[in-house]
DNA sequence: ATTTTCTTTGACCATTTGGTCAGAATCAGT
DNA sequence: ACTGATTCTGACCAAATGGTCAAAGAAAAT
């Protein structure tokens, strides 16, 4: 009986269940991280599914429950390049490496990059909760290894939870920002994309340099 | 007659027409700079606004039509930073001081800020004209005259598009991405915005000092 | 005070939207 | 080939939404 889904969320049992929960979850992201929660219609994600609107609804309860579903299936992965900064190594290719990380992120995820954009821009609603039990602590953690590398002279004086938000600012902004930097590259947006790696490594080097 | 409305454009006629087209255009500020264009009910502006649906469209003939109209009003506003860019001048504080007022921008102006973002997130239907026909070339000289400066050697070598892009990103964040900034910073948040200034300073003059 | 113009609204309409459901179609195991 | 479980869909529903309109209410002009 299908109470099966209820109790494995997202862990589909059958063959032909696996394949379109992906498919829907792929269809949803794609619209959501567009539209927003409320520009979205199960509609829009059906068609980009290629399922009719009854047969997302048998996969999933609701619409509000395809948003969770995808949410909760990324935050994992959006804090792995922040956990990977690690007290050991040299600090400055500790802190450049983070944000190589982060740049193919957002460069391999666009879709993930803008859905989390979209979230935090419309309040952060959905995402209250992650950010206080998970990213905060973190953040908090990766601040102090900052700040310890800046007392024992090995970088540059900075305020470390502003270098964190200008790394996520920089990185994500060629996820976000996609349509416009294409409007404006034009012909040379390919090489204007892996410019960005050289130019923000140098960027983050020169401020942690003395 | 009301036709008047349709000739001069957002100049109301009228005391009261004056009034209401300036609150609608405030309400709708608030929702659409959350929702976007499709998350967006009519129902929602008219609250804001305190005026019925019905009144509402008395003022503006479409949903497309105050989002419009509102974008509109933004576009000389958001290109005026870039603009006093200007080759007179010590060109690291030149550009220090774009980066300065194009923060005071997103911090004062975070609603006008979050709705840019949101459309260019949503793939910047509604302003690639602009971007093309007014951005891009301003753009276009902004860019010619840094790597002037470059070829000088009054300035580090960097990549001019690439420096506009990390200002533009970094400014920005500070607006769009307030709801998880205010979150993660809690009680120090005012303290916070203020430091902004400072270490973006910081990071931008290091990039450009040799 | 009266007329004319401008403003506002309740009632209404067509379409869209989130969601349900009975039954048809398909699949998997035997 | 048969049977029970799973998957899918057309038809449907109630609520929400963009938008209209006739007529009521205010302002301004006379």
């Amino acid at each position: 009986m299908s109470l099966l889904k209820e109790n494995t969320n997202s862990q589909a049992a059958t063959r032909i269940q696996k394949k379109n929960t992906t498919k829907i979850m792929n269809a949803a992201l794609e619209v959501f991280s567009r539209n927003g929660f409320g520009g979205t219609t199960i509609d829009q994600i059906a068609k980009e599914a290629g399922l009719s609107k009854p047969n997302i609804l048998y996969y999933f309860t609701s619409k509000e429950e395809i948003h969770l579903s995808l949410l909760q299936g990324l935050l994992d992965k959006w804090l792995e390049p922040l956990k990977k900064l690690e007290p050991l190594g040299n600090p400055i290719s500790e802190i450049t490496d983070y944000v190589q990380r982060k740049l193919e992120m957002s460069q391999e995820f666009p879709r993930e990059s803008r859905l989390f954009a979209i979230e935090i821009l419309q309040g952060a609603e959905h995402l209250k909760e992650f950010i206080k039990s998970d990213l905060q602590p973190l953040l908090e953690e990766k601040c102090g290894l900052i700040d310890h590398w800046v007392e024992q002279g090995l970088i540059a004086k900075v305020d470390s939870l502003h270098l964190i938000f200008s790394i996520w600012a920089t990185t994500q902004h060629y996820a976000d920002f996609d349509s416009q930097i294409k409007l404006i590259s034009g012909e040379k947006y390919e090489t204007r994309q892996s410019d960005a790696s050289i130019y923000l490594k140098n960027l983050f080097s020169r401020l942690l340099t003395d």
